[in-house]
DNA sequence: CTGTTAGCGCGTTCAG
DNA sequence: CTGAACGCGCTAACAG
């Protein structure tokens, strides 16, 4: 292996030189730079990032983490874009993005992921699918020993940003649009799982427009799984003008209730993934861009990394129908 | 940061002595073992991992190359799994795993390219969705610049593994079984995309499969898209008795396509992703355990990094038939 | 069985 | 603007 010593001699300048231009320091001659980028070309010189991470004491390492249920396991293009824009951006960045799984370290202590995390290496850390259930990765934000930005979640601190979409307003306007176009009153509500914070937002956002439409509005859990929404659009589909469901999977599961029992009622989904396209059946959807979600946490963790504090950040999303031939052209 | 040097201290050794208790020596009596862990606990002590890679000029980092066509990309259910097979197999092996699309390499020459795995300390690399037409990556291969396992293609030399299902003969069984239990006799075969290695393999099987049953069979190529297998399925499904398609997705625009002719035709699939289920309707696929076949492909890397030369490894799989509730239960 | 020592490749003072 | 020298935390001979 050929190091920056080897590249000094060949350019006849000292081994901090090298790295002065390596690093874009200021106060090196042109005439120098180029002696050194030329015996840099000549050489094949390959900067050695494991030793400049020793020296610097700075990985530039960052840890996507992932938690998956197992329904959306399944269908995983939500978790897939997430995963592109943070290797995408991180990439750019020049940062190393490692990606965990949550089960690699659902029993794993505070002081064991502590342990895990800095044995890697890892300066920061983005947090995916977080509920309010998950006591050790709250404490592990508590205790402000990484720089962490939290996907979906408002929590902030002094070493902890956030990112998301304004779930509230995104299920309110869904699913005004589905409602109003369809003259509905009394709505049937399947939401994700209590603790969660999106579906405790996307409750909110429904019980406000509930009040302001003058609406119905039956309220049930459908903890994200099709086969749930299924059971309730059976037992309580009939007598509701319309099914809003907190996500695409549990409009799968409402929509073929419907089509089983043969009766017609508006659905309403929320993700906008484009599995919808595949089912043959038309709804409105929220529109996130989760590419570019993930790729703003992944900006937000350099930021943080850098000297800011943390901070909230609410992104956009549009609103789409979704169907069939949108999808497959 | 607190280093071994301050263990050993605390311990009263050397500090080659933590060195060689932390990575497991012989010839340590238990005694200084013990004095030595004791003392990692007090201090709390996390080995850098950084350090020990830049002396011991082993890194143990992996990259995960993933070729994600835009077809697959929107169902990325098969994608996820090779990940997450990856990723939980290196974690295990305690080997640091990245993951790279082949969109941010697709423009690199073979030079960029050993320069990029090089900078990034990577000893290894796992290619999945390698085709034919990928000039730049079999130089990589033919380098043998780094030790390579390709999922899904016949690729072997010095530093070359490969790791794969028997495509031809799974090809072979899944259309067998589909055609017997049908009584066809005339095939419409849509395949991938040739020069991939699957796509020709799967088309080896389903010749092979023609000759053993006497079929008239008619191959077109469906570039694994949805809505070509749906035009095919227009043009000749009408007078065929069955749909045999190299993918899942362009099964269900196979049966899309039927579905609105209106007429039946048994159609088989290949993948088995979970997807089919939310279609709602039934067929016949090949089940392949994705998540294990990447993380033998992250074994078979280990093996490489040691000593063993590269080889060929068949997976097994099995026959299933997806359907509705089999898979949202 | 344990301790000493010399690097690994690079970043960073601090003199010149 | 440049260079010599030290140290990051650890591994790996080698000596005892």
């Amino acid at each position: 292996m050929i190091s920056i010593k080897d590249v000094a001699k060949h350019a006849g300048v000292a081994i901090s030189t090298v790295s002065k231009v390596l690093n874009h320091y200021p106060n090196i001659s042109d005439e120098t730079k180029k002696k050194v980028n030329q015996a840099i070309d000549e050489l094949g010189f390959v900067p050695n990032s494991i030793a400049a991470a020793l020296s610097s004491k700075q990985s530039g390492r960052i840890a996507l983490l992932m938690n998956l249920t197992t329904q959306t396991q399944a269908i995983d293009e939500i978790g897939m874009q997430y995963m592109a824009g943070a290797i995408w951006q991180a990439e750019k960045l020049k940062m190393d993005l490692i990606t965990v799984f949550f089960s690699m370290i659902r029993d794993k202590s505070v002081q064991e992921l502590k342990t895990y995390f800095r044995s890697q290496n890892i300066e920061g850390i983005i947090v995916y699918g977080l509920s309010k259930d998950d006591t050790v990765l709250h404490e592990l934000i508590a205790s402000m020993t990484f720089k962490i930005v939290v996907i979906d979640a408002p929590i902030v601190n002094r070493t902890t940003s956030c990112v998301w979409i304004d779930h509230k307003q995104a299920q309110y306007e869904i699913a005004k649009k589905t409602i109003l176009e369809n003259n509905a009153k009394r709505i049937l509500y399947i939401a994700g799982k209590r603790n969660g914070y999106v579906t405790d937002e996307r409750i909110a956002g429904m019980e406000q427009l509930a009040e302001d439409l003058n609406l119905t509005l039956l309220i049930r859990e459908g903890y994200f799984s099709e086969l749930e929404a299924r059971k309730l659009t059976f037992q309580y589909g009939a007598y509701k003008d319309a099914v809003v469901c907190a996500s695409d999977l549990m409009a799968i599961g409402a929509m073929n209730a419907l089509t089983e029992m043969d009766i017609f009622r508006p659905v309403c989904g929320f993700d906008g993934i484009t599995l919808m396209g595949y089912v043959g059946k038309q709804m409105n959807t929220v529109r996130q861009n989760f590419f570019q979600i993930s790729a703003e946490a992944v900006k937000e963790i350099r930021a943080l990394l850098g000297d800011s504090e943390g901070r909230e950040q609410k992104l956009g999303y549009e609103l789409a129908r979704m169907q069939y031939l949108d999808i497959i052209c």
